[in-house]
DNA sequence: GCCGCTCATTGAGGTGCGTCAAAGACAGTC
DNA sequence: GACTGTCTTTGACGCACCTCAATGAGCGGC
């Protein structure tokens, strides 16, 4: 991802990282927000295909991703992987080391990125002294419980088709929130990873964007991508109902 | 679940309620266990089928199973359900609510139970004030979010046997460490919830059920549960592989 | 006691997606 | 510029699971 094109408000919130979700809404002094502006002063360079951290590997810092993205992977004892999420710039990485302090997934750069590091020590000290820090973080981590109830109803009750419309669609919106165009992107991630994250194989992923394009629903090149018709991808996710008071008439 | 077989140590910890996963590993000292006793002094009582809390519902407070056992459901708009967790006694419900400030999911009585109530403003009150609770508390937030990491892979690369496996092991597990048989036990979900919850369908999760009793790996006789052969199933999922350096020999 | 309801089991047949296979397109390397 | 490896697309076929359907077992109500 190209250096941050955030709204001004952000870049302001955020000076020194792009960590969206702990700053921006936080709203603090300016005392405050200069112990935040240290927590987070450390940086770490990750390039392509590389590991931040190893599943099993102890737990010992959160990093928000400053530029670039990454995939969170989950392997079985056979070898079989689940891709559990991508993060984009502003978004958080290792929430899932705090319970056991072992890391649960893999994090993996998808491009050349750069993280901030934030020592989970220094984080739970000034989560102790900042109420408001303490509250915002609570918040952090239940969002990401209930995105993954998301996925899961996504992986648990809904079709190949539905399962791509909601990832571009959740795609889109993260691209926008961020100021670039939401209509127009380019994936980070291959098929595959795509297929892992939603449950299906990186062929169906293929034949689904193909038939989405067929459909007028959006362009497809390589990775990059267009989307022309979101109503329509809506639809697919929110069908149509059929009132049922007219549908029970006798 | 009947009242309380637990661990004479878990007892004492969670006198008031069955809190386990917030007080047990706390180790507070007298005086901040007395003010924790007050956070969950107030019950609730849930009938069968009764809901606790709604989707998209005002997020007020935290519910600790005392007794008894809930279903977690998300809705999708056409009618659609994914069962996205189970709870028995001392596991938390709610935490869903905590980010958006509106409940997710909606989370039902699967028997008549029973909860406590702990007011979200209480508990941040008294986080801010003891450390170990909020070091605690984040511990079961991430916890939470790997669970549902785990989940989502059983969704998106596992078949029907290691989903139902899986699940099994994980109730057997639970009922284990709440100081019941983990060899016996009683269902508290018709097969459909399960297989909502495993994202199968009802008929699949009965057949399989079938399948595992022909195998003997277990006995099933409607919800009454008991495993034969739990190696049996763990192989099911963690599967015998074969040495790679032997498989790769010229 | 009988009745009505929910839940579970089992079978037969259909299908959405996985599997296997081949070929093409691009990016990086020397 | 040719080469090599990675990624993507597309087709043909098969299977794991879904769908539809019928039967039966338990359980509360009157």
């Amino acid at each position: 991802m190209r250096p941050a094109a955030l709204p001004e408000q952000l870049r302001i919130a955020c000076a020194q990282c792009n960590l969206v979700e702990l700053c921006l809404p936080v709203g603090l002094p300016a005392n405050d927000l200069k112990k935040l502006d240290t927590l987070v002063s450390v940086r770490k360079r990750v390039k392509r295909h590389q590991a931040l951290f190893e599943s099993q590997a102890p737990f010992e810092a959160l990093y928000a991703v400053r530029l670039g993205s990454f995939k969170t992977v989950l392997t079985l004892t056979d070898g079989r992987e689940q891709v559990t999420g991508f993060q984009m710039t502003g978004e958080l990485l290792g929430l899932d080391g705090i319970g056991s302090g072992r890391h649960a997934v893999t994090a993996i750069a998808l491009e050349d990125s750069e993280v901030c590091v934030i020592e989970y020590a220094q984080l739970e000290a000034l989560a102790q002294e900042i109420p408001a820090l303490m509250t915002q973080f609570h918040k952090v981590l239940s969002r990401e419980i209930v995105r993954e109830q998301g996925v899961m109803t996504l992986l648990g009750s809904m079709r190949a088709e539905e399962r791509l419309a909601a990832f571009l669609l959740n795609l889109s919106q993260r691209f926008a929130t961020r100021g670039f165009s939401p209509n127009q992107f380019r994936l980070r991630m291959t098929r595959e990873e795509i297929g892992s994250y939603l449950g299906l194989k990186l062929e169906t992923v293929s034949r689904t964007l193909s038939a989405f394009q067929e459909a007028g629903y959006l362009r497809v090149d390589r990775r990059e991508i267009a989307l022309l018709n979101r109503e329509g991808l809506r639809q697919l996710l929110y069908p149509e109902r059929t009132d049922p008071a007219n549908a029970t008439a006798p």
